[in-house]
DNA sequence: CATGAATGAGACTTCATTCAT
DNA sequence: TATGAATGAAGTCTCATTCAT
């Protein structure tokens, strides 16, 4: 009925996330994981068919509730832009949340072209699909130009978000609120009106100013 | 002595790219390295002190070039755009050249930050170092905005590209020269230009159509 | 408390046999025994100790039939032949009555040399030894030829009642009556009278039309 | 070329035999074979690809030895009970030879109904097959009557040796010559002539006594 | 009686690495 | 250099058995 007092499935999960991050996939070891929910091995084999099953869990998981989150931000009314925004915000905001099961899913699934990668190509490819149909929009109503094919967009845009956290995940100490913050304007920024100077200052959003302006850059 | 008629070591590497690339580094044996190089299972280990060192062997002899050619590009008399140009250019002709050496790299060395990512993170840092050192240029001359960081902007730039590359290593058919070269201009126009349609038309460069000429040739 | 409408222990014991004789003991588990019988998986713990226990029971439980059964054929008023002829008809119509729990003896049990032969190997000598008894019976009566030592006898017996079960277990379709009536006289009518011609055909019994019609029904 | 000095090949699969003779194969561990063999655990992978595939290999290359007895036997210019004998003379022989090795394939294939029996049928049932052969060839010639099917005979024949050998294989103490000597003339004597005395006693052959002196010794 | 979650020892198999030739 | 047999540590997964409810 209710959540019991030990759901040690869920123990284990959670486990699993803190141990892939720590050590990766296939360098732990499933003891290592069970250590870490604090159960006995054979308990890990009664919830999960393998290994392997656990992280699949874990990604789908998380990226149903990503594609939901893009989904909901679509359906917004919003501008184009806006909805970017609010993708963006949500992701890095899944890696305040939760840097450990982020990093899995970027360290673990979304590269590995030859394992994790593969099984969950179509359900990876419906993200970018999903943002790729928001920037067509923008282009359907003239505020985004259309030299550039929405999925390209789609990837550049998710290409810099990951490159982001990537930089985070490598950073030996936890990133601070303020850098968070203003990556999320950055993201944005950078891929809706790139890097030149030359263009139309008022398009801008809430501006540079608006986020804690300290933070660091040692992420480069 | 000389570069003999068959240089085995070079037989080892070689082979280990397209094993690598086809079954992942964490998945093949070594004994695939030696069948696919067609040598014996024990000369692998008279060239190379373990399976890894030949991951790390593969990765520096690649990404010192590519450091190489970012290097050649900053030098070069050309605009900061233009210069990103050159890199982007030189990224995608390394993945056309040889595209199971730049999975390697992008699936098993660049993300795996428990494994090889971490251990080589100094030198892919430097990448990016080296490219946000151009847009560093680039704002100092009023070309690029001030607003978004130089190391923000690299890892963007170098997101973008990557995530390029992944989705054609995800892909399951081989990617056209063309499709190749619009990704080129695609890429430098996103980061330089942004999606939005507010902006200054006139700086557009040598517009979709045209591949980037004079970008490099070097990865051959 | 009486003998309840669902007595769970012989509907563990039951379903044993059907997954001994399906799968083998060795390559079936306790759960597929608990989930064949369609009770709890601990229930079977509740009942037997083990899962060896399970199949010492179905086989003693087994056993003791058939040497009660060896026992009414010698306490019988017929010829040596005939009550050979009763304990292989005995035997076939336990097969024919539940085959799978004779494929488990004689699978599992009789020529397990290692594990639950030797366990009952005394119980199971005691039936070939009472059929060695029929047999110095007949050659004390002079029905039977003294160079066969009894023992002897009711090896060859007992390995042909066998043997021919064991060729049953192997089809993979089902025993037609006929076939197992036919049985019955030939394995009596060939350990009798042998395969040669030269020999006094009176002594043939029923012949090899007739089932033999007098024994047991004892099995069903 | 030659048989090396160490054919650890041959040193496991002997090892093998002793161990899956003495525990059994399902109670054996590869590491049990690999001490008994004195040689290193991968070893054992290095040759065989599965603890089942060393029991294959053994039944199979004795079986072929033995499917190649037969055929000589019958290809002999013999009675049909003399080319019986030779059969039951080469198998008792062969038990004598090395009883572990006739030990592990009588109890861990020819009776495992739901493994390696399974896998060897169609090699096993083509033993049967030839000693019908034989037994066929005896009727034509009216040596034979006609009343037992040559299948059914041959069932009767191999049941008997294998249930002699079964009776061995249980014994806590080696057999000695005599008692295998004297198991070749009473299981040929036996299936031909038959327990009843009422029967031409010319045809008796060599008699109790005398071994069967022409067959078998091949299996040396 | 009945349930099924929880336990953990154990076995197979893999494979990087070594080494004698 | 070149070979591939030999080594053995390590990890996944299984499953009989226990136990709290």
């Amino acid at each position: 009925m209710n959540a019991a007092p030990t759901d040690k499935r869920r123990l284990i999960l959670d486990a699993a996330v803190r141990v892939f991050a720590r050590q990766g996939f296939h360098t732990c070891r499933v003891s290592d994981i069970a250590d870490e929910a604090g159960v006995a091995y054979g308990l890990v084999y009664h919830y999960f068919s393998s290994k392997e099953q656990i992280l699949d869990t874990l990604f789908l998981e998380r990226w149903e509730v990503m594609l939901e989150a893009i989904a909901q931000a679509d359906a917004s009314p919003r501008s184009p832009e806006e909805k970017l925004g609010a993708i963006a915000s949500f992701i890095v905001d899944s890696y305040r949340h939760d840097p450990d099961l982020m990093k899995v899913i970027v360290v673990e699934v979304t590269r590995a072209a030859n394992t994790f990668g593969l099984t969950h190509v179509d359900r990876i490819r419906e993200a970018y699909s999903r943002i790729a149909s928001i920037v067509a929009d923008g282009q359907r109503d003239g505020l985004f130009r259309a030299e550039i094919t929405p999925a390209f967009a789609a990837q550049a845009f998710y290409g810099c978000v990951e490159q982001v956290l990537t930089g985070w995940i490598f950073d030996s100490e936890p990133v601070g609120t303020a850098e968070l913050e203003r990556a999320k304007w950055m993201i944005v920024d950078t891929i809706c009106h790139g890097l030149s100077s030359a263009r139309a200052p008022e398009a801008t959003g809430p501006g540079p100013g608006a986020a804690a302006g300290s933070a660091s850059s040692k992420s480069a």
